[in-house]
DNA sequence: AAGACGAAAGTGGTTGA
DNA sequence: TCAACAACTTTCGTCTT
C-alpha cells in the first residue's frame, strides 16, 4: 500500500508542525497538531472489504493497481514549460511569444477538459454508488469513459449517457450485468439513450462483447428475493439445461432468469409470487409465465410442491 | 382476496429489401 | 428508409387456491 507523500507539505503550512498524519478511512491528509486538511484526494489503494455473499467476495477481491482511472488525472498532472520565465529568455523574442501563447493555450485546453473528465467522474460515482458496483468495475467503467474523451466520442452526446453506457459495458465486461432499466434508474438517462449509446462505444472502442447469459443475473435477483443458495444452484442448473435445448436464445436474459428463478424457488419450497419476482427483475409477470411455460415444457420438469417430497419428478436436471 | 393464467392489442427495437 | 417481425409489455377477464 502507496501512502502518498506530498512534496510540499511535509510540513503544515499553518502551524509549521512536521505531524502530518493520513487519515486512510476519509482519504484525507491531515496535520495532527491543529488539524488542518492538507489533501483530500488522497487515493485508497486499499480494498472494498464488504462482502456480504460469495459472489461480492469473488468480485470485490483484486490485487492492487496503484493508479486510479477515476481520478481525473490519474494522481499526476503535464504541463507545458513548467519552468520558470528566466528559461524563457534563452529564445528569440518571436519564439519566446509563441511559447508563452502555447503555455496559455494548453493550459486553457488542459483545464477545461480536466474540469469536464472530473465532472464525469464525480457523475460515474455517484450513480455506482448508487448500484452499490464494487470498485474494480468502477475502474473500468471509467477507463472506458477515458478512452471515449480521447477518442472525441463524447461530442454530440451528453456526458451523462456516455457516463451511463461506460458503466453499463463495465459491468458486462465484468460478467456482473447491471440491466438497462437499473442503470436507467440510477442515472437518469433512458435506457433507449444509454444503450444506443453503449452500442456506439462498443463498436468505436472495438470491445469485446458478449451477449448476457441469464446465469449471470441469478445471484443478484436470487439474493434480493431472500433466497438461499441451494435456490440459486437450481436456478443456475435449470439454465445450464435450458441453455444447451437453446431455450434462451433470443430471448431477453432477464425474463429467462426471472423464470428459472421462479422455478427453482417453488421446487425448493421457497416460494416467491410471480408478482414479487417480477419486480426485481423488472420483466413482467406474463413474460416470466410465457418463459416458465417453456421451461417446463421442454425441459420435462414437473412442479408440485407438496412439501420436501416432490422435488424431483421427472427429468432429472438436478441430478 | 390474492395469485396464477392467458388472450389481445400495443410498444420499441432489429432486420432485410 | 420503410415494412415486416419477434420479444416483451399492458391491460383485463377468468380460473384457482
Amino acid at each position: 500500500m502507496v501512502k502518498k507523500k506530498s512534496m510540499r507539505t511535509d510540513v503544515c503550512p499553518e502551524c509549521g508542525s512536521t505531524e502530518i498524519v493520513v487519515d486512510e478511512r476519509h482519504g484525507e491528509t491531515i496535520c495532527a497538531k491543529c488539524g488542518l486538511v492538507i489533501d483530500e484526494k488522497l487515493v485508497d489503494t486499499g480494498q472494498e472489504w464488504r462482502a456480504f455473499d460469495h459472489d461480492q467476495r469473488m468480485k470485490r477481491e483484486r490485487v492492487g493497481a496503484s493508479l486510479t482511472y477515476m481520478r481525473h488525472d490519474k494522481g499526476l498532472s503535464t504541463l507545458i514549460g513548467r519552468s520558470g520565465y528566466a528559461e524563457l529568455y534563452k529564445f528569440e523574442p518571436e519564439k519566446r511569444k509563441q511559447i508563452i501563447k502555447l503555455r496559455r493555450w494548453h493550459k486553457q485546453i488542459l483545464s477545461a477538459t480536466e474540469r469536464n473528465l472530473r465532472f464525469a467522474l464525480s457523475e460515474l460515482d455517484r450513480i455506482a454508488s448508487y448500484l452499490d458496483l464494487p470498485r474494480n468495475i468502477r475502474e473500468e467503467a471509467a477507463m472506458i469513459y477515458r478512452k471515449a474523451v480521447e477518442k472525441g466520442l463524447v461530442r454530440g452526446r451528453s456526458m451523462e449517457s456516455v457516463v451511463a453506457a461506460a458503466i453499463y459495458a463495465a459491468c458486462r465486461q465484468h460478467d456482473a450485468p447491471r440491466t438497462l432499466d437499473e442503470i436507467a434508474e440510477a442515472s437518469g438517462i433512458k435506457k433507449r439513450e444509454i444503450g444506443r449509446t453503449y452500442r456506439f462505444l462498443t463498436k468505436e472502442l472495438g470491445l469485446k462483447l458478449l451477449p448476457t447469459s441469464p446465469i449471470d443475473y441469478v445471484p443478484r435477483f436470487a439474493s434480493a428475493l431472500g433466497l438461499s443458495g441451494e435456490v440459486q444452484a437450481k436456478a443456475i442448473q435449470i439454465l445450464k439445461e435450458a441453455m444447451k435445448k437453446e431455450l434462451t436464445a433470443g430471448r431477453g436474459p432477464t425474463g429467462v432468469a426471472a423464470a428459472a428463478i421462479y422455478i427453482a424457488a417453488t421446487l425448493c419450497g421457497e416460494r416467491r409470487t410471480q408478482r414479487e419476482i417480477a419486480e426485481i427483475t423488472r420483466v413482467t409477470e406474463v413474460t416470466i409465465r410465457n418463459r416458465y411455460k417453456e421451461l417446463i415444457e421442454k425441459l420435462g420438469l414437473e412442479v408440485e410442491e407438496e412439501g420436501e417430497k416432490t422435488e424431483r419428478k421427472g427429468v432429472d436436471i438436478l441430478h
